[in-house]
DNA sequence: TTGTATGCGTTATCAT
DNA sequence: ATGATAACGCATACAA
């Protein structure tokens, strides 16, 4: 009953050799249907299951797929992982998950986790200034896909949203609302969302012939202590120089102007109108209810797993046949040889229309 | 500069045997300080990592550390995860997580993971119905810490809190407050916690001279549906036989209280208080802010995890042990064993007085 | 199609 | 204290 059984075993049960049961775990085409059926039987009925570490150290193949992740308390990296999680469950795949906080030198524990090859691909959730290490070890072969962030040349496998449309979008809820001054709290500039998302907001405003104030520009970092910051300061000028809208380019900063608002007794919307991005849990239960960007979060895990799998299951496909039929020394194993460009899948966000920038109660959404 | 070096040219280049880079590796004291600084320079010079899969196979003693999770986004499990993710970073093990869904037999995808020997030993965070399972597998000899739910006999090595006595206290606060019908929307029976807090919710009531009427026992499942439903049924009933309280088993139930009573103009804390129990991140934040028990869900991840490695590696040691002191066939290695019985750690939990229950804003706490 | 033999990178067991 | 060498469980090139 215990579990130390080896294909030794099984091949002796079932009365071959180790090579054949070998065979028929991986599926090999060229194996004896009946013989195919006498091991899977005795494979069932003693419910063996072949050791991971062989099976690495043998065919230089784990089922392991690393995931990069930023602390899970960050919003929105749950839903991922939940998207992820269910992805990963229905494949021979399981996760090995590196959650990195902030103290260690990030491109560190990326070499570290490389190093030890135990994972097949990694899956980089908001990698922000890692994008660069990764694109290299992608260029090198290795398959990496990415979720929400993105280099400047954009070169790595990509799932996220179109973050220029959406903010372009939100900016434009608010400017068919009348408003006319409108600020935006910006994102840390490490990621580029937080540039397309300015973009976005620029481009909306240049559309509807408003220029772009400097002045309504907040630089923010993600965090809700940042979006205290910007309200703090943009609420301590004269009231004539306040604007009537804020872009905020996350929910987290915008739950923060949203507070700095109450404590101050500043109404929204009728003082000031808030729209937000993200669409985390919170939003719709806050009070005023906030206004957003819905980013479909568990269907971006599992879309960018799909990817990764795909990418990896190729590749070790391409290795076999490079050696059988080249003498190339070196196997050809990048992702972009095959399909001549790395996939970059774009999901479709959603403006989420809620009080905080005017909705009655009545016709909120998402609740 | 590619990763593909093993001990073998660590050793070559440092001028000494493969196993001797092994032992300054393992911190075997046995070796010679000067060739240990050796060693170690080379080790440090090329970044080199020795291969998780080949340790595993060798040393029969995989370096992964296997986390069953509910889902992530069930609140308080990010943060769990969290304190888990932090420690891992600190140690040479690895994490691989199962998030496990509903739709699968749990106990399945616990065979599964466990006979592919993949990890080293097992957390299980809200193990629920798989208690038993785990139970089995452990007085069997294999690693298993669980967080926060225990079975009636119990027998698992645990980390979690005192419930009974933290639904006391929370309880206790109400009564203190002046309240003399107090509900209690319960928890899943499937989960042990649910029963305690039910306990110490009696004996507060008890302690005060208050019989437990059970008209106003309401049963959840800890989801916000079923606290919409349990609040909707109370409220719904005539004026005079409201409860003047409501302690809810968890924060996600008492949310839904809390909407509901917003949605039918009940004024919390006037014409009810509310109490939950968990302190998730939204409770400081939603309006009216929700007294409830915070539990220290970062440090019981750590904490779990300290009492799981040490667990291993007693486990490790022992093997060894037993090798070389007796003749005995089947090495003994349950945790049982060693410390005679097993690690039942309980966190203080705290009362976090907010609004829901009449704190005046400027006295909140944890905001 | 099937079996035999070799190697994967490390630990552990011998010698020395 | 150190070095040579045999496992560990599997995949796979090669032989049959």
């Amino acid at each position: 009953m215990d579990n130390k059984m080896t294909i030794q075993d099984i091949a002796r049960i079932a009365g071959v050799s180790k090579a054949t049961v070998s065979r028929v775990l991986n599926h090999n085409p060229s194996v004896n249907s009946l013989l195919r059926e006498r091991v899977q039987k005795v494979v069932q009925e003693y419910g063996f299951v072949r050791s991971v570490t062989a099976i690495g150290l043998a065919g230089g193949h784990t089922r392991l797929i690393g995931v990069l992740a930023p602390p899970l308390t960050w919003p929105s990296v749950p839903e991922i992982m939940h998207g992820v999680a269910e992805f990963i469950e229905r494949t021979d795949y399981e996760m090995v998950l590196y959650s990195i906080g902030f103290e260690r030198n990030h491109s560190d524990v990326l070499d570290h986790i490389l190093s030890m090859n135990m994972v097949a691909g990694l899956l980089a959730i908001f990698p922000g200034e890692l994008s660069r290490h990764l694109t290299n070890r992608f260029q090198r072969g290795f398959p990496v896909v990415t979720i929400d962030d993105q280099t400047k040349p954009a070169t790595l496998p990509w799932i996220g949203v179109d973050n220029v449309t959406s903010a372009y979008e939100a900016t434009r809820h608010l400017i068919e609302l009348g408003h006319l001054r409108i600020a935006h709290i910006l994102g840390p500039q490490s990621y580029y969302c937080s540039v397309e998302r300015y973009q976005g907001y620029c481009q909306a405003l240049q559309d509807a012939g408003i220029s772009v104030d400097p002045t309504l520009l907040l630089q923010g970092t993600f965090t809700p202590a940042s979006g205290r910051e910007c309200a703090t300061m943009l609420f301590s000028r004269k009231r004539s120089d306040w604007p009537t809208a804020i872009f905020v380019a996350n929910d987290q900063m915008a739950y923060a102007v949203l507070e700095v608002a109450e404590q101050q007794n500043i109404r929204v919307p009728e003082d000031i109108a808030i729209v937000g991005f993200d669409d985390n849990s919170f939003s719709a239960h806050i009070r005023p209810s906030l206004t957003t960007i819905r980013q479909p979060f568990s269907e971006m895990g599992q879309k960018a797993l799909e990817v990764l799998i795909t990418m990896i299951d190729q590749n070790h496909h391409l290795e076999k046949g490079a050696q059988k039929q080249s003498t190339q020394q070196e196997p050809i194993h990048s992702f972009e040889n095959i399909q001549g460009a790395s996939p970059r899948i774009r999901v479709p966000t959603r403006l989420i229309v809620r009080a905080s920038s005017g909705a009655p109660r009545s016709l909120e959404i998402g609740l």
